[in-house]
DNA sequence: TTTATTTGCTAACGCCTGTTAGCATCTTAT
DNA sequence: ATAAGATGCTAACAGGCGTTAGCAAATAAA
C-alpha cells in the first residue's frame, strides 16, 4: 500500500481505539479488543503504532491542540466586551467537542493514565489553558463587567459544563455546536432568571 | 476481633479502595495494590470481601442513596419559590460531595465497570436522579419563574459544575460546602453578569 | 477450657496483558 | 523484473490479573 493509505490505516486504529476508549476506559480496553475491532491480530497492531499509549498520547494531545488553535484564533478578532470574548472563547470550545465527542471524553478521562514526560506535559497544557478563560474573566471583573466572583471558581465551573456536552450531544440535533455554545454562556453569563435585577450585588 | 471490629476492617478496605480507585482508576487498581495499602496479602482480603466489584458497588450505590436521601429530606420542607427549591437541592448535593470527594469521584467514573444487573439498576437510578432535578425547573418555568430553556439542557449543565467539585474543593478551604452550593446555585441562576436586565422580561 | 469465628498466610489456578521475533505475502516504485 | 516497503501472520515471552483451596494462628464466646 502507499504511503497515504497507510496514514489512513494507523488513523482507522485510532480512531476504532477512541471509541474503544470512551466505552470500556483505557485500562479495560486490550489490545486484542482493538485488533479484532479492526479484523486483525493483536501481533499486526505493531506494524502500526509503536505501543498502545501512543495511542492514547496522540488522542490526547491532538484534542489539546484543536482546543489551543480554537482560542488562539479567536485573540486576533477585535472584542468590544470581555462577555463577547468569553462567549466566543466558549463557543470555540463547544465547536471542537462537538467535531468529536469520542475523542474528547478521551481526552477527559484517560489523560491520567499518560506516562512521564507526557503526563507532566499535558498537566501543564490543560493548566495554561485554564489560565486564558482566568484571564478574560480578570479583566472581566476589573471592567466592572463581571461580579467579583473568584475567577478560578467561575472558570471550572463553566469548562466543567463544557466539558459535560460530549455526554449528551449528537450531532444533528435541534441545536448545533454553535448555538449550544451561545445558550450555554448566555446562561452562565446571564443566568436562567426571569425579570430585572435588584441592583449590583455582591458575591 | 468483635463483630464491631470486623466492619471498621472491612470500612478499612473500603476507604483505602476509594482512594485507589479514584487516583489510578478500578481497572487499573489490582488488588495486590489494594493489599500492599493495607499491609496484608492479596488472597487475604477474601476473608473480608467477596470480590473487587463488591467494593465498587458499595461506594457507587452508597453515594447514590447519599445523594437521594439529601434531596429527600428538602421535599418535606416548605418553599416558597423554584429557585429557593433548587438552591437547597444544589446546596444539598455540594454538601454530600463534600462529606467525601473521593467516594464522588469514584461514584461518577466509575460506574460503568459495574456488571449486570447493577449496571442497569445504576444508571436507572441517576436518570431518576436528574429527573428531581428536571421537575423543579419544569415548575419554575411554568410559573415564569424561569426562562424557558430546555430543562434537561440546564440540568445536565447544572449537575456538572457540581460533579467537577471534588476536582478542586479541599476541606478547610476559604468556603463551606454551603457557601460553595449558594456561590454556585446564584452564578448558574442569575448570571456573572453585573447591572440590570434589558428589556421585556417580567415578574 | 472448649468451641467457634475472625483474620491471615502460602501456593497455586487459569486466564489475560502488552509486546517481540521471525517469517510470509502483497503492493508500489524503480 | 527487481527491490523496497507495507501489512499481516503464528508462536511465544514474561508478567500481571482476580480468585480459590487449605491451613495456621489469634481472638472471642460458651
Amino acid at each position: 500500500m502507499s504511503k497515504q493509505e497507510k496514514i489512513s490505516r494507523k488513523r482507522q486504529l485510532e480512531l476504532t481505539a477512541t471509541q474503544l476508549f470512551k466505552e470500556k476506559g483505557y485500562t479495560a480496553s486490550s489490545m486484542r479488543d482493538l485488533a479484532n475491532e479492526v479484523g486483525i491480530e493483536a501481533a499486526s497492531l505493531y506494524s502500526h503504532i509503536k505501543s498502545k499509549e501512543e495511542i492514547l498520547r496522540n488522542i490526547c494531545f491532538r484534542m489539546a491542540d484543536e482546543f489551543f488553535a480554537a482560542i488562539n484564533a479567536i485573540d486576533n478578532e477585535p472584542m468590544n466586551s470581555m462577555a463577547e470574548k468569553l462567549e466566543k472563547y466558549i463557543v470555540a470550545h463547544t465547536e471542537v467537542i462537538a467535531h468529536d465527542t469520542a475523542a474528547t471524553l478521551v481526552f477527559i478521562n484517560e489523560w491520567k493514565h499518560l506516562s512521564e514526560p507526557h503526563y507532566s506535559n499535558f498537566v501543564d497544557q490543560r493548566h495554561r489553558y485554564e489560565k486564558r478563560f482566568i484571564e478574560i474573566l480578570k479583566a472581566g471583573i476589573k471592567r466592572k463587567e463581571f461580579l467579583p466572583i473568584d475567577e478560578k471558581f467561575v472558570v471550572l465551573t463553566i469548562l466543567s459544563s463544557l466539558n459535560w456536552i460530549p455526554h449528551w450531544y449528537k450531532p444533528g440535533g435541534k441545536m448545533s455546536p454553535e448555538e449550544i455554545g451561545r445558550q450555554l454562556s448566555r446562561m452562565l453569563i446571564d443566568g436562567i432568571k426571569t425579570g430585572h435585577r435588584t441592583g449590583t450585588r455582591q458575591h
